[in-house]
DNA sequence: AAGTGGTCTAGACCACGAT
DNA sequence: TCGTGGTCTAGACCACTTA
């Protein structure tokens, strides 16, 4: 921890901790931070950019250094079915998450292609088979929140509203019952990466900062898989939240894991 | 996107995604990379730099830059529990996940002091109010995969093993319950952040690297909060699955959410 | 001993936004 | 016009690992 840049970073990442600089706050310029510490201004840059690669502050140039803002809006997956009422309204805590919930925007597009690896997978599509594939970014005040791209199997869906760009009333589940291919288990997914260069455009992030990428794949009650949907969250607006209960007939207490 | 040391990343980040370089390879030498773009060894080192902010390379000095590996473990919070088998058993691949479970190694100490705010929160104590805290460390081959801190009321736990540091046959949840505290319902919560320079160090991370912070508050029927953990999972070694089912007899279809 | 990345210096010119 | 960060140059010495 001997290096210079270490401890100029140190120094600030202490003062951000300490509210020195407060979220949004302006840090001093790179000159002045050159000044204070008497060092070249490539040890004060290096500086920066670890505070930068630990997502503490970005820039905005020209205006200057700036600690980064979190704001985190809930992603709840179970409420893509129902909401779990009774549990939450216990807590204070959920209940303020759950009042965050402004309305998002969001666009819409719909596209007939091959999913990617993954998904074909998931889907238990044969090489080359396609998928009506629904894409959404969602917006809250303007700003792009998550990503969520939806895949079905073409055959489950041809000739049905949902490979229509429009918003389908009570749900693309509604559609996919009405065919015969009622939803009923899920699996979820969660994968912890840095967003990639396209998503840090498509969702206006800036480079280094983490993201959380949510598989879900439902199926029927015969195990035929419905749907895969992979939504993208950025890790700095994004709060991911589930609620359990255990049966109080089963024949197991909730153990601490080994 | 002119800057050289973009092009020089979208060249080599190019190579490594069409397996030019694969998992664990070594990359080219600054001195290479410098002579064939003809560029001063800066330029280089911000190219590489950028690419080991996007978590594809890491350096491992003096033997040079290398491809990250990744490999995901599962982690499976409703395991905590008991095992969802029947819904997994139809897939393959959720099969193959459960397949790695290799049994890991894992420190414990055990420590009572007052828990962070967030922690106190969502025990609903009073400020100063102490808890015991069972701190893991878990490993799976000598590496470190993730942080579990377990926090518990102090009031709720005094006099019990649960203070002692050691294993307790058949979980704390036992001991909780004999206690008259049976955990009935939870609450998941999980943040996607960049590790902090603590957690870097203890989880043998590299700077700039996500993780996945995992708050898991469990209740009893009455909503009494029980028992607090924090789990921190490296993004690059875990891949967090939960399963879902749907009440046939509910009111309502899962809904594709707006 | 040779080669590697880690750190640091001391400049330079640029585009862009605020004034 | 001025100040800001963005990019780039052309070196330097160091600690460490491997041969």
């Amino acid at each position: 921890m001997a290096a210079k840049y270490q401890l100029i970073a140190g120094s600030l990442r202490e003062e951000i901790r300490a509210g020195t600089y407060a979220q949004g706050d302006k840090l001093p310029t790179e000159a002045a931070l050159r000044q204070k510490w008497s060092v070249a201004i490539g040890t004060v840059r290096s500086a920066l950019a670890l505070l930068q690669a630990e997502g503490l502050i970005e820039p905005d140039s020209p205006r200057g250094w700036f600690v980064r803002r979190i704001e985190h809006q809930t992603y709840r997956p179970q409420s893509d079915g129902r909401t779990l009422k009774s549990l939450s309204e216990n807590e204070p805590w959920v209940q303020q998450i759950l009042k965050e919930g402004r309305e998002p925007s969001q666009s819409l597009e719909v596209e007939i292609a091959e999913p990617p690896a993954a998904v074909a997978e998931r889907l238990r599509l044969k090489p080359g088979e396609q998928t009506a594939i629904r894409r959404r970014l969602r917006f809250i005040n303007g700003a792009p929140v998550n990503i969520a791209d939806s895949y079905y199997p073409l055959w489950m869906v041809q000739g049905t509203e949902v490979i229509i760009p429009t918003d389908i009333p009570e749900g693309v589940s509604r559609v996919l019952t009405e065919q015969g291919y009622t939803q009923m288990s899920a699996i979820d997914e969660f994968e912890v990466r840095i967003a990639t260069p396209e998503e840090q455009a498509r969702l206006n992030m800036s480079t280094g900062q983490p993201v959380a990428e949510h598989r879900c794949t439902t199926f029927t009650s015969e195990g035929q898989p419905v749907r895969c949907s992979v939504h993208v969250l950025p890790g700095d607006r994004n709060l991911i939240v589930y609620e359990r209960t255990w049966d109080p007939h089963a024949e197991s207490d909730p153990k601490e894991s080994k």
